[in-house]
DNA sequence: AACTGTGAAATTATTCACAGCT
DNA sequence: AGCTGTGAATAATTTCACAGTT
């Protein structure tokens, strides 16, 4: 009971509510199903979800409709989160294309730049504001994630007035990993990093 | 001697590398140093760097230049590597002009999409080619990588042409996992399960 | 004295295997 | 009979702690 949650398992949390998504068809689904829809073991399916309570029927499996609602609840994807993107380049604005979020409940309801030539141009709905808006606008609007898609250099400065701001999760684009209190919850998607991964394994191969 | 190296040590290698950027100024450095600018402890950088060698002075730490260029032929990035992007999208558009990849050593040779309208548009340089021609410009230009940013439904279709061309690294902006077979590598950005998984981190907050 | 390289210990995560429910 | 939930076993990873080198 009440056992500490492994990091890794939200991620596959997700993964597993996109599989009963696929199964919307079906009125219950095994642990072995959704393993092999999501290329994990059935065992640790189980395990996963017991950490958050007992959705399963022995002999039958997990009811589908009830599961998937479990889950969104666990995820907090039940309600619309409003995101601020900060940094309108190349890969801010497709971000705020990206169509992807609004599905999963994420809305950008802010966007960000120190560019003069930026701000006040809207992107999907999005104005595009002035950066020294932003703390304003982080309370006006009850945002409580930020994307953050601006150059290295910039990074810990902004994350330390977000965190002043109150922000407690950060969706990170540079590759750099800024300094931050043990309460903030920062994920890094660092693209070259993951390309250098690849190309370890094919430098690997010969 | 030749034990097996973690899967998690590569991309901690590639930070260490940043970190040694960092450090240019210096002739040798402390795996306490590389530990402090990375946000890692000192152990685990000694380690990670042993499973490769013995790059270090006892007493005075690593060289700064020859632990680098030792990282770098590790990574494989002492190296061109070509790559082609798969969807010229919002975020296929967006990483073609991400100027961090040719930075590491990653360039984007060629370009693909379905769509006939963008078919023959320049981005960067590259021309945007039809998808049929896919197998054929991957042998032509030597591409060992490819980055896929197309929509859920198209990617297994597309990995499976990628693997019978011979592909065998792939970076998948897609929300899905397509079934591959052992020897291929494929990493998984998704961006919506990032974005879930500090939702559930804020969620749990109260 | 300062710091590496590395076995051993500790921690974290995965998989096994089965008692018990439907 | 079929499948869950979960302790126990195994595997993977991190951290400790120190002998040995410069």
């Amino acid at each position: 009971m009440n056992k500490k949650i492994p990091l890794v398992t939200v991620p596959r949390i997700s993964l597993y509510y996109r599989a009963l998504l696929e199964s919307r068809h079906k009125d219950y689904i095994s642990s072995e199903e959704i393993a092999y829809l999501t290329g994990f073991n059935s065992a640790q399916v189980r395990k996963d979800l017991a950490y958050f309570g007992q959705f399963g029927t022995p002999g039958k499996g997990y009811k589908v409709e009830s599961l998937k609602k479990a889950l969104l609840s666990i995820l907090g994807t039940d309600r619309i989160w409003n995101v601020a993107l900060v940094g309108v380049g190349n890969l801010g604005s497709a971000l705020l294309s990206y169509k992807g979020f609004e599905e999963q409940g994420f809305k950008i309801v802010a966007a960000f730049d120190k560019d003069m030539r930026k701000i006040g141009k809207v992107i999907r709905q999005v104005k595009i504001q002035d950066i020294k808006d932003l703390e304003d606008t982080i309370h006006k609007k009850n945002i409580k994630i930020v994307i953050l898609a601006i150059p290295a250099k910039h990074v810990q400065a902004i994350v330390d007035r977000l965190i002043k701001g109150g922000i407690k999760a950060i969706l990170n684009f540079a590759p750099i990993r800024p300094k931050i209190p043990s309460d903030i919850h920062i994920l890094n998607i660092d693209l070259s990093i993951e390309l250098e991964r690849l190309a370890y394994f094919l430098n690997k191969l010969r």
